[in-house]
RNA sequence: GGAGAGGUGCCGGAGUGGUCGAACGGGCUCGCCUGGAACGCGAGUGUGCGAGUAAUCGUACCGGGGGUUCGAAUCCCCCCCUCUCCGCCA
């Protein structure tokens, strides 16, 4: 969230944000809010500090004198504890309406109302061509024997798969290049927990705004949700902690399923796994300085590209507008795949900057060498997210003879082997 | 899952109802000492919130939440976490 100094101090930025993102937020009546409860405050205070006062009196006062004063504390306190109360709710209040105010996007986002708007900033490679009519990969799953829909469905219901023979060990490689790529550049790589208790939900900006997307784990039992991504446990990686300023950035990268629940989209992508409730993702997640993190989110976005033009698919590179963009980030670059079968570019990765969003609602500070301190801003982007290279890899690499070709670029990690055939 | 021990500041560690935001030690920062350094000496060294241009003041915080009390790190209740032993288990 933005603090609520922040939001005072910035009203026309914190308006302008709201309705660049298509946000609906009643921001004066939240000031107006915070200025009953900065009465309270007051209010409140004085009260403790009469009675701190007069609890230090107290054993040094004679029988006829503590008399009167205890019953003036008796008094005070019955005060006290109705004030206390009233500024309890005024702060809930309050902290319910601070949590929907969005992040507030960086000038360069573009204008817009949904993924219609998002601004194209680059091509790479033509759309893929075929000598003959490309099957999807759906049907290269099936007759390759590498995706079973239908005992997924029978297991786990819509939405879930099996992943079998040569396309498990293609995730593997998939997992094994992109480490390769990134730790190399400062990344240290984790495997995180992916059930996280709910204040990590809270902190990373998942909840309140997205909680219809997340599983929940025996919520009668345990305070528990499965992540719908790496990026949950990484951020957390420094939860309310102070970092010197001389240890950023400190940058991860974590392998780990993720689950959606994809409330919202009942009608969407049903056919085949562009949309699935799990899947296994690499992400990278960046904590910087504030002055670094146009440049981060630069070096993350650059780094994604490398990864898919190392496998050779095309793709466009695209500048996600103000109203597709949600509550934590504050600007987003999405990479699409070129999807043959659907005739369209389809999301693959996509990158964040959330400037001190998460920091805030996460409690992520740094001190520089003269002890001032300040929140980090933070990013994540997609490494791999694997239900999508599939379905990217083998749609674009599809022969006619109905084989796919392994990418150059994955060989070294399955053994040398260049075709993935029907066994 | 059962039994026990414990969670205090950057770290170690005292503190069992008022004089405790917290002894003592270490660390760190600044200063003195030195040709330079070690040693030694002196001073400083938490976070949130509110008020104030500021110095500063007030308030809250000793795992989290509630309670008792004029007053709680200290007493009571619930929860979380860590450690040890037993059980179970990939």
């Amino acid at each position: 969230m933005l603090d609520l100094k922040f939001i005072v101090e910035n009203i026309d930025l914190v308006k302008e944000g709201c309705r660049k993102k298509r946000v609906d937020v009643d921001i004066d009546k939240l000031i107006q809010i915070d200025n009953e409860r900065r009465i309270l405050i007051a209010e409140v205070d004085k009260l403790r500090n009469r009675q701190n006062a007069v609890s230090k009196e107290i054993p040094q006062k004679k029988d006829n004198e503590k008399e009167t004063l205890l019953a003036e504390m008796k008094k005070l306190k019955e005060n006290l504890k109705i004030k206390e109360q009233e500024l309890e709710d005024i702060q809930e209040i309050l902290d319910e309406l601070a949590l929907q105010v969005p992040n507030p996007p960086l000038p360069d986002v573009p204008e817009g109302m949904d993924d219609q708007d998002n601004q194209i900033i680059k091509t790479h490679l033509d759309p893929t061509e075929f000598e003959f009519e490309p099957k999807d990969h759906v049907a290269i799953g099936k007759d390759l024997d590498l995706i079973d829909l239908e005992k997924g469905a029978l297991t786990s219901g819509a939405r879930f798969y099996y992943v079998k023979n040569d396309l498990v060990l293609l995730e593997f490689a998939l997992v094994q290049y992109a480490l390769s790529k990134i730790t190399p550049k400062g990344f240290k790589p984790i495997l995180p927990p992916i059930l996280v208790r709910e204040h990590a939900m809270l902190g990373t900006g998942f909840f309140p705004a997205e909680k219809n997307e997340i599983y929940s784990v025996n919520p009668e039992d345990d305070d528990l949700y499965l992540i719908g991504t790496g990026e949950v446990p990484l951020c957390m990686l420094h939860y309310d902690e102070i970092i010197d300023e001389k240890d950023l950035p400190l940058r991860y990268v974590a392998f780990s399923p993720c689950f959606r629940r994809e409330a919202g989209s009942y009608g969407k992508d049903t056919h085949g796994i562009i949309r699935v409730h799990q899947f296994d993702k690499i992400e990278m997640f960046s904590f910087v300085h504030p002055d670094k993190s146009e440049q981060e989110h630069e070096l993350l976005v650059n780094i994604e590209e490398e990864l898919i033009q190392g496998l050779g698919l095309p793709y466009q590179l695209v500048n996600v507008c103000g109203g597709d963009l949600g509550n934590p980030a504050a600007k987003k670059i999405d990479i699409e795949a070129w999807i043959p079968t659907q005739g369209k570019y389809r999301e693959i990765t996509s990158c964040s900057n959330t400037t001190t969003y998460q920091a805030r609602r996460s409690k992520i500070r740094f001190k520089d060498s003269s002890g001032k301190k300040e929140y980090v801003h933070t990013l994540n982007g997609t490494g791999l997210a694997m239900a999508r290279m599939f379905v990217a890899i083998l749609e674009n690499y599809q022969q006619k003879d109905g084989s796919v070709e392994v990418p150059a670029a994955l060989r070294p990690y399955m053994g040398g082997k260049e075709r993935i055939e029907r066994v």
